[in-house]
DNA sequence: GGTGGATGTTGAAGCGCTTCAAAGGCGCAC
DNA sequence: GTGCGCCTTTGAAGCGCTTCAACATCCACC
C-alpha cells in the first residue's frame, strides 16, 4: 500500500480513502491512485484491513453434510442473498462430525466474522455463548433449540408429516404406514408426530409405524419387504417414508413382490432430494425449501448486525410444501 | 491478550509463546497462562495473528458446483487430508458463475491464504498470475490447462471413455452408441475420444454418436427415444451416456418402448453420481474418484508450500475405475 | 564463590491497514 | 484584504498479534 501511495504521489491515508470512502477524494486523485493500484497489481490485505477497521464483512456458513441436498440448497440460498451485499460467504462442512463442527466454529470465531449461520448437529448452546462474547452474531438453521438466545430458521417438520398424511388420506388411502427410525433426530420425530396428527384427525384411518435402524437404502428395502409380505386385507395402502431415499428403496422392494405403485400401495418420501428424480416411478415428496432457509438466515443475520443491542431474537418458521408425483397419484399427475 | 497476560502475571510475549511455541515456556507458566485464557474466554484473533506472522495456515477450495457429487467428494477428500494438519479448509461455491468464481478467488487472495485449490470453469491463467504474485500457491483441480505454471490434479477422462467402451465390447456388444453433447466441455470431449479409441481397436464394432443439446434428463429421454425407435437389426446394443443422469433418462425411455436393459440394450453412464443409486436398474458407471482428487490436491499444495522456490510444478493424473452393475451385466453382478 | 551455558521471560518493534485530528488549499462574503 | 467554512490531503496512532534481541534466572561444575 505504501508502494501504491508512492507511485501515485499521495499518502497512504489517501490510498485507504480511495478504497473505503471514495467520495472523500477528489476525482483526479482517485483515478491516479486506481491507476497505481492497477499497475502494481496491489490487492489489499484483508487481515490487516479487518484488524484495523475492527469489523469484518464476511459471513460463515457451517452445514452438517454438504452431500445432503438440503444443505446444498441452503448454501445456494445464502450465497444468493449475500451476493448482493458487499459481503462474502464462507462455507464449512462438518461432515457429520461433531468435533469438526466445533473446529469450524472456532475458526470462524477467531477470524472475528461478522456473523455465522450454523446448522448444528446438537444443541449448540455453549459454542454460541462463546461466539457471542466475541461479538459474532449467530443464526441457527434447521435446529429447534431449547434456548432462545439466538435467531433461528426452522422448517416445520411436523407440518411436513401432516401434509404427507393428509395427502394420502385425501387420495382415499386408509391404512397408512410410517417408515422411519432414529426418532432422536428432530426431523424424524416431528414428521412422525405430524403423520399421527393427520391420522388422528381422520376417523377410519389407521397408522402402523415401522421403525428402522437407520435411514439408508437397506433399511427401506427391509421395510418394503415387511409391507409387501402382508396379506392384502391388512397391508398398508399408503406408505410415508421419512426420507426420499427410504421411499425409493421401499418402492423397489414392493415392486419386486409384484405389487404396483401407486395402485396397490402409494408411497411417498420426504425431503425432495435430487436422488428422487432418477427413479423409474417419480416419488411424491415434501419439499423442504432449503434455499429459502439460506436466504432467511442471511436476512436474520443482517438484521441482527444492523440492529445492534436492541435486537430481539426471533424464529422464522418455513412451511414445507407437497410435491405430488407418480408414486402416489399415478401417471396422470397433480 | 493483554488481559490474559495481566491475569496470568506474565508479559504478552509469553502468552504468545504459550500459543505458538509451548516448548519454550516453563510448564508452570504455561498452565497459568492456559488457565487465564480459559477463565477469560480468550480466543486469539487470527487476523492479527496472520498479519503479524506473515503466514496463513488456511487453504481455500473453490468448486464449480456444490450440487455436483464430484465436487462434494473433492471437498470431502480435501477436508480429510487437511484435517490432520493444523490447517483449515474453507469452501467456496462458484455455482457455475464465472464472476462468482473470480470473486471467491479475489477474496482468498486478499486473505493471503497459504494456498488455494481451484476447480475452474475456464482457463484460469490470468487469475492465477495474480495469486502467485501475492505468494499464494494454487493447485488446479479437474481442468487440463494450456499452461504448466501450476500443479494440477486431473482425472483421465479419455481413459474413462475407453474403459466404458471396452466394458461393453467385452460383454459382446458390437453396435455401440455414445450419447453426449456440449463437446466444448473437456470431460465430454475426452470421454468421447476414449470411446472412439476402444471401438477403433476392436474390429467388427461400430460407433454411433448422438449429440445432445445439453446434459439434462430431457436430453437423455430424447436420445433414448431415438435409440428405441430403430429396427432391432441396426439398433445399438450398447449405449454409453456421458453422464449418469443422461444414462438413467435413456434407460427410462428405452424401458417405455418395451425393450429390456441390459437384454436388448446395455446402458451405462459415467461419473458415478449418487443419483444413480436410486434407479430401479442400477446403472453401470465409471467412478471418478473425487475424494482422491481432493486429497491429491492438498498433498500437492503442501508439497509446494514446503518446497519453496525450488518447487517443480507437476500434474497428478488419476485413473478412473469401472463399476459394473445391472444396467450392463444384468442381475448376476460382477 | 565464580563462571558459563541452558532455560525462561520480557518488551518493543513492526505486520499492513484504517481513522482521526490537524493542516493545507480554496473560494466566497464581507 | 481578511476571515470563515468547506473540501482534500496528510501523517501518526493504534488494531492485536508475533518475534527477536536482550535480559533474568537457574544450575552444574570447577
Amino acid at each position: 500500500m505504501a508502494d501504491v501511495a508512492r507511485t501515485a504521489g499521495v499518502s497512504v491515508g489517501t490510498v485507504s480513502h480511495v478504497l473505503n470512502h471514495p467520495d472523500r477524494v477528489r476525482e483526479a486523485t482517485r483515478l491516479r491512485v486506481l491507476g497505481a493500484i492497477d499497475q502494481l497489481g496491489f490487492v489489499r490485505n484483508s487481515n490487516a484491513s479487518f484488524l484495523a477497521a475492527g469489523e469484518n464483512r464476511t459471513i460463515g456458513l457451517i452445514v452438517i453434510d454438504i452431500g445432503n441436498s438440503l444443505f446444498v440448497d441452503i448454501a445456494r440460498g445464502a450465497q444468493h442473498r449475500v451476493g448482493h451485499e458487499t459481503m462474502s460467504l464462507l462455507l464449512a462442512n462438518s461432515d457429520n462430525d461433531d468435533a469438526l463442527q466445533d473446529r469450524h466454529l472456532d475458526f470462524f470465531n477467531s477470524a472475528r466474522l461478522a456473523g455465522v449461520l450454523l446448522a448444528p448437529m446438537r444443541d449448540p448452546h455453549l459454542a454460541l455463548d462463546r461466539a457471542r462474547r466475541l461479538g459474532t452474531a449467530v443464526v441457527v438453521l434447521n435446529y429447534r433449540s431449547q434456548h432462545d438466545d439466538h435467531c433461528s430458521v426452522l422448517i416445520d417438520n411436523e407440518e411436513a408429516g401432516y401434509l404427507a398424511g393428509r395427502h394420502l388420506i385425501e387420495l382415499g388411502r386408509r391404512r397408512l404406514a410410517f417408515v422411519g427410525g432414529r426418532d432422536e433426530l428432530q426431523p424424524v420425530h416431528d414428521r412422525r408426530t405430524g403423520v399421527r396428527r393427520a391420522v388422528a384427525e381422520s376417523p377410519g384411518t389407521t397408522l402402523v409405524e415401522l421403525a428402522t435402524e437407520n435411514l439408508e437404502a437397506p433399511d427401506g428395502d427391509q421395510a418394503g419387504e415387511q409391507i409387501a409380505d402382508q396379506p392384502a386385507a391388512t397391508r398398508p395402502d399408503g406408505v410415508i417414508a421419512v426420507t426420499d431415499l427410504l421411499g425409493m428403496a421401499i418402492i423397489q422392494a414392493i415392486g419386486r413382490h409384484g405389487l404396483s405403485v401407486p395402485g396397490d400401495v402409494a408411497v411417498m418420501g420426504c425431503d425432495y432430494n435430487s436422488n428422487a428424480w432418477g427413479g423409474t416411478i417419480p416419488l411424491t415428496s415434501v419439499r423442504m425449501r432449503g434455499q429459502d432457509m439460506g436466504r432467511a438466515g442471511v436476512d436474520l443475520l443482517l438484521e441482527e448486525l444492523s440492529a445492534g443491542d436492541d435486537h430481539e431474537h426471533r424464529d422464522v418458521v418455513l412451511r414445507p410444501s407437497l410435491v405430488a408425483r407418480e408414486s402416489t397419484v399415478g401417471r396422470s399427475g397433480t
